[in-house]
DNA sequence: ACCGCTCTTGACCAAGTGATCAAGAATTAA
DNA sequence: TTAATTCTTGATCACTTGGTCAAGAGCGGT
């Protein structure tokens, strides 16, 4: 037989397109959340009709499930890359620091996720049973393996990692009432991240 | 001159349905978040028809910012019954046990603050910056005298707060993820509870 | 029983929105 | 240059949704 038929190759166009639309997504659903974004607004954002947008991605939630996809991997690259031949204490330092700063630098992936698991996680829920809890399993199991040697307080590992993304997220996800609150000194990030790694690490009680 | 006009008093029905309309706005708001709920959804809900609702609440926004002061006052209270004269660990130990506690039986504020926030803040803005702000500011001002006496640990307090609000609330909020990650185990909400309590008490590095 | 007031609703409207389509403009490979 | 392919858009549709309105039903005080 000849040559199978070449399958379309992405056009310069085409993804130059892609990413500037998935540019204007990520800032337009994060801001409104999925209902609350309209097709049009993402056209506007980043300078194309309507239709057009609508050439590349062809439903309004095509469009969503590709930005969260997009965003994912990232997102969870800091909880991968906890090391188990690493200290116990310097790990997960590392990890909520890294978590804090990057909640900092891209409160917009933050906040898409916060409202797509706030309403009920529909587009991502077979991800999260999935890939994301094979992950969390895998570093909970080395967590749990640290405190049975001794060198990290007994604490349910799950919870733990909960914990940290909780409060991690928090400065991304509830910007307008840590502002609000604090006013928002230049140095609350800076204050956050000490605040945060030294409660987790030390917690409330005084040492002896 | 005569007896001033008497102020319309509330009928028993009025207040029936205001009650009822209340109920469901915040099923329906805390589900699908503003933009995302719809009046019929509130309406068939209670068991109203759209009319006679928009009777009670001439518009979408009032019955919106009506579910959200019904709640933001209970909200409030665990923050508020913080005693300054209290051991601190154990005032702060109650005070996660109580927020968590609060967040695990009425999902559905939490949810619903949470939207709100996450998308601005803009019904709520002013209470944030007015109200929240100077009872967050007290109790943050107990909490350094605590610090200043050597009987916690030093931490910021206001970050101390955000940190307690966003773990508890996280498993609220959160859900869809929690139950995918845990599978959902029956005793969940106790053990988040030990290991929070634990975790800001004692802290992750084990004591000498 | 009567009357004024409250309550309820079917019908309707205007605006907004996701999506389609046909036709034309631009790009690309020969 | 040319012809096929890709890209772009104005016009339009079907549907949803917040909100209105007039007319009637129900209720409470006298």
């Amino acid at each position: 037989m000849g040559e199978a038929k070449t399958i379309p190759r992405k056009t310069r166009i085409q993804a130059q397109n892609e990413e500037l639309i998935l540019k204007a997504a990520l800032e337009v659903f994060s801001a409104y959340g999925f209902r609350g974004a309209t097709v049009d607004q993402i056209a506007t954002s980043c300078g194309l009709s309507k239709p057009n947008l609508l050439y590349y991605f062809r439903r309004k939630e095509d469009i969503y499930v590709a930005v969260l996809e997009h965003t994912l991997h990232d997102w969870l690259e800091p909880l991968r890359s906890l090391d188990p031949a690493g200290e116990p204490i310097a790990e997960i330092t590392r990890y909520i620091r890294t978590k804090i700063r990057l909640s900092r630098d891209n409160p917009k992936a933050s906040r898409l996720f916060a409202n797509e698991i706030l309403h009920g996680a529909t587009a991502i829920g077979a991800y999260l049973k999935g890939p994301l809890k094979e992950l969390v399993d895998e570093k909970a199991t080395i967590i749990a393996g640290w405190i049975a040697e001794g060198r990290l307080n007994t604490v349910d590992p799950h919870h733990l990692i909960f914990a940290i993304w909780a409060t991690t997220q928090h400065y991304a996800d509830f910007e307008p009432q840590v502002t609000a609150v604090t006013g928002n000194p230049p140095d609350l990030m800076q204050k956050a991240e000490e605040t945060l790694t030294r409660l987790f690490v030390e917690g409330l009680r005084p040492r002896s």
